[in-house]
DNA sequence: ACAATTTGACCTAG
DNA sequence: CTAGGTCAAATTGT
């Protein structure tokens, strides 16, 4: 009787692991399909170090025990509510909405780059909600894998724009692509960093967002976030008016950020922490301008793309 | 006509 | 009770 009292601990430690190891295995596929493609060297070694980060917690959970702050990622089950979650047997990764990876990814749009290719990932979404947060000046769209009736897809991702920013975007990747489509694409995850299960209570979300977003993206030393996706909007003055309607197109647009080849997409790797049902206050996000403004050698134009009234090809 | 989207109602957790 | 999330019927666009 010495130390068994931890059973419960010992059954989120396992799901910690289960989730670190299932994005270290993420982040090892995105790297995969890196490889082959043209991407930025800073780009693998971020994947490269998120895995071994991934790795590093795993190893650390596993040899610690005595974390009773450890509260469960899934704070709010949002998704089905109905069961609970009694995790009984430790069988291989069962689909549970709650086991479901997560992970942010930010997009900060600016003027000069098209994000054509980066636009085409190949993964459908369909919208099937949408709600006012409260603090939100916008509206956050839920949308779900097209294919989830078909193939049993359950990835989901939410699209919440920023308040002030109109140019930010939070989306919020929930669970991982298993249709054909993340099959064509390697990789479930965009770009982004996954967010591990630290994702506690943290009493200054928006400050530690705000300086992970500037100051402790210290990955690479040398990558001055060259990744950043510019739209056609900025020329807008009044893009308030629209926006609701430009989010919309936006959102299916930034969604394909990232993938393949994400040589020129605004994303900002933010640690995402579940922002619980705090919205009272989250939602107050400034994130200030990113050093994410970089003009990138124009590929296309962002002129053909004229989200106002009609968008390239979508609307006729 | 089909499929995706829209919008409101409903549900559950905190 | 409130807020967030999902469902489902209605609507719209192609």
């Amino acid at each position: 009787m010495e130390k068994k009292s931890n059973s419960g601990e010992w059954e989120k430690m396992k799901k910690e692991i289960n989730e670190l190891m299932t994005e270290g295995r993420d982040y090892a596929q995105q790297l995969k399909s890196q490889l082959g493609s043209s991407s930025s060297q800073e780009s693998r070694e971020h994947l490269a170090k998120k895995i071994l980060e991934s790795y590093h917690k795993s190893l650390t959970i596993m040899n610690y025990s005595g974390e009773p702050e450890q509260v469960s990622p899934y704070s709010h089950g949002g998704g089905s509510p109905k069961s609970d979650d009694s995790d009984q047997e430790p069988r291989i990764i069962k689909s549970s909405k709650k086991s479901m990876p997560r992970w942010t990814q930010k997009v900060s749009i600016t003027s000069g780059v098209a994000i054509d290719r980066t636009l085409d990932d190949g993964f459908s979404w369909r919208k099937y909600g949408q709600k006012d947060i409260l603090g939100a000046k916008f509206p956050r769209g839920y949308y779900r894998c097209t294919y989830r009736k078909s193939q049993g897809c359950e990835a989901t991702k939410q699209v919440q724009r920023s308040n002030e920013n109109l140019m930010l975007f939070e989306i919020i990747y929930r669970g991982v692509h298993s249709c054909s489509q993340a099959a064509n694409v390697g990789s479930t995850i965009p770009v982004q960093i996954l967010e591990p299960n630290q994702s506690q209570e943290n009493e200054n979300l928006e400050t530690v967002k705000e300086s992970l977003d500037i100051g402790h993206h210290n990955y690479n030393h040398e990558a001055h976030v060259h990744e950043t996706a510019s739209y056609p909007l900025p020329s807008t003055p009044n893009l308030e008016s629209n926006d609701a309607y430009m989010l919309q197109m936006r959102d299916q647009n930034i969604e394909y950020f990232g993938s393949t080849s994400y040589s020129d997409l605004g994303t900002n790797v933010n640690y995402d922490f579940m922002a619980s049902r705090d919205v009272g206050s989250a939602s107050h996000s400034t994130s200030n301008s990113p050093s994410t403004v970089r003009l990138e050698p124009p590929y296309q134009s962002f002129d053909p793309n004229h989200p106002f009234g009609g968008f390239g090809g979508f609307y006729s």
